[in-house]
RNA sequence: GGAGGGAUGGCCGAGUGGUUAAAGGCGACGGGCUGUAAACCCGUUCUCUUUCGAGUACACAGGUUCAAAUCCUGUUCCCUCCA
């Protein structure tokens, strides 16, 4: 383990930017701090890993981690990073996924048990009950119009075509949370993606005003891959974090696939690898790149990390039935299990048997027998780990698992389950 | 308010009466190579049809013509310039 909150934050590539200060002031002892959520969703994606992440490292090096879901900012969208204005989530939706992130979170911090055990709010506890008034008399005094328009999440929204009155407030709320964490908590940190950082600052000048003491805030990098893309989004939409929304499975093969570059990265970004061990993966990985180990690791990590090691057990098990294991030495029963992700399909056992066609519509790997008929002419399609090349086959010519079960694979790794009873 | 330009397949973009289901690019999908990678190469990419072929399609609604994405009229939407 590194020396200080900071030295680790910095090996890592997780320093963007700091107040000035803000280092001196983690040396000087636990301190608290905080990062925000936000609740749009009633669950995270892996975007949201590196600020968990951060909480983690914060309470690894003894001082206290506050995560805060915004129960009542969510009612108001951060501009930042946005082009658009957002829509507003009522106040139900958003008790259900302020829960959500709870539980999450939970699986990363100890809430207990130890000295400095975490903490999570919800800023609308505070905001529920605070006025117009109030918040124009205590808070909006202190924010100089000039600095409110110079700030760049601002700027980029007034010149895209504008911004409402509502989410131009939005820095205001972010600010106060701050301050009411420095009355209640005695935290004296925020923390975030780099594109937080007008909010974060917007924090730190209100406390100094207000309550005239100095407080700090450091940012993370955003994370990207490597050509610069936003990272998490994949062709079927945000990989996320809870089981529900994106199989444990595709979640797996999610951080599997990151390409060499990426999940060296990765590997600092989301995982608690020392810095020795790092190095040590490194070269293994640099020496023998086609090994994979560096995706391995990272896959295996954060998958246990988020959904338990027995989970990855499983996922393991699927993963090597599905690439170099034999798909007919399993039975029905078995490749049900394996499979249970994978879409599915039904036909009925009728007098004349269904051709392979009809079964690849049912399984909704192409919407078209055209279609079907020109994926078999390419070559991409096999069922039960043998490649087809004749169209006009029925499924009784295809040598069902225990008579009842098909497993289509379209292209090197997709796979659908056709059950014929 | 005045003048002009435009709307083509998931996206960009050729095409101004007949070999145009519509060039080219991107994306997507499949194959090869490989490490379940990157790069690269090849193929496919409206629907139905084994093939032949048929149907539908170039903003929308009509019209001219043997024949229209292409010409005409109207409608809707977008853009640029002037005031």
């Amino acid at each position: 383990m590194a020396n200080t909150l900071v030295d680790e934050l910095r090996w890592r590539g997780l320093l963007f930017d700091q107040t000035e200060g803000a280092e001196a002031h983690l040396s000087e002892g636990p301190v608290t701090a905080y990062i925000g959520f936000d609740p749009t969703s009633d669950s995270l994606h892996v975007g949201s890993l590196l600020p968990i992440m951060a909480l983690v490292h914060l309470q690894r090096y003894g001082h206290t981690p506050i995560g805060l879901v915004g129960g009542a900012t969510g009612m108001i969208g951060d501009p930042s990073g946005k082009s658009k204005e957002r829509n507003l989530l009522d106040e139900k939706t958003l008790r259900g996924n302020v829960e959500g992130i709870r539980a999450l979170l939970a699986k990363f911090l100890k809430f207990d048990g130890i000295e400095n055990p975490a903490k999570l709010v919800n800023n609308y506890d505070w905001f529920g009950p605070l006025s117009f008034i109030e918040v124009l008399r205590d808070v909006g005094k202190h924010f100089p119009m000039s600095a409110m328009l110079g700030k760049e999440s601002v700027k980029r929204r007034v010149s895209a075509g504008g911004i409402s009155y509502t989410e131009f407030s939005y820095m205001i709320l972010q600010a106060y949370d701050f301050l009411q964490l420095y009355r209640s908590e005695g935290c004296t940190l925020q923390m975030g993606g780099s594109d937080q950082w007008g909010n974060i600052t917007a924090g730190t000048e209100l406390v100094r005003r207000s309550a005239d003491a100095k407080v700090h805030g450091v940012v993370m990098p955003l994370v990207t891959n490597a050509s610069g893309e936003k990272f998490g989004k994949t062709v079927d939409g945000a990989v996320w974090l809870s089981p529900e929304k994106t199989s444990p499975y595709k979640f797996y093969q999610f951080w599997l696939n990151q390409s060499d570059e990426n999940a060296l990265q990765y590997i600092k970004f989301f995982t608690l690898c020392t810095e020795e061990d790092y190095e040590t993966l490194r070269s293994a990985h640099l020496e023998t790149p086609h090994l994979r180990e560096a995706q391995k690791y990272l896959a295996r990590d954060v998958t246990t990390r988020v959904h338990g090691a027995e989970t990855l057990n499983r996922v393991e098990r699927s993963t090597a039935a599905l690439f170099g294991g034999d798909l007919t030495s399993l039975s029905a029963n078995e490749l049900e299990e394996v499979f249970q992700e994978a879409p599915t399909g039904q036909l009925p056992k009728t007098e004349e048997a269904p051709g392979l066609l009809e079964a690849m519509i049912a399984v909704g790997m192409t919407q078209s027998k055209g279609e079907a008929r020109r994926l078999i002419k390419g070559g991409g399609v096999s069922v039960n780990g043998v490649k087809i090349s004749d169209s006009q086959l029925k499924l009784d010519e295809l040598n069902p698992i225990e008579d009842r079960l098909f497993i289509l694979k379209k292209g090197s790794k997709k796979y659908f389950m056709l059950r014929w009873e």
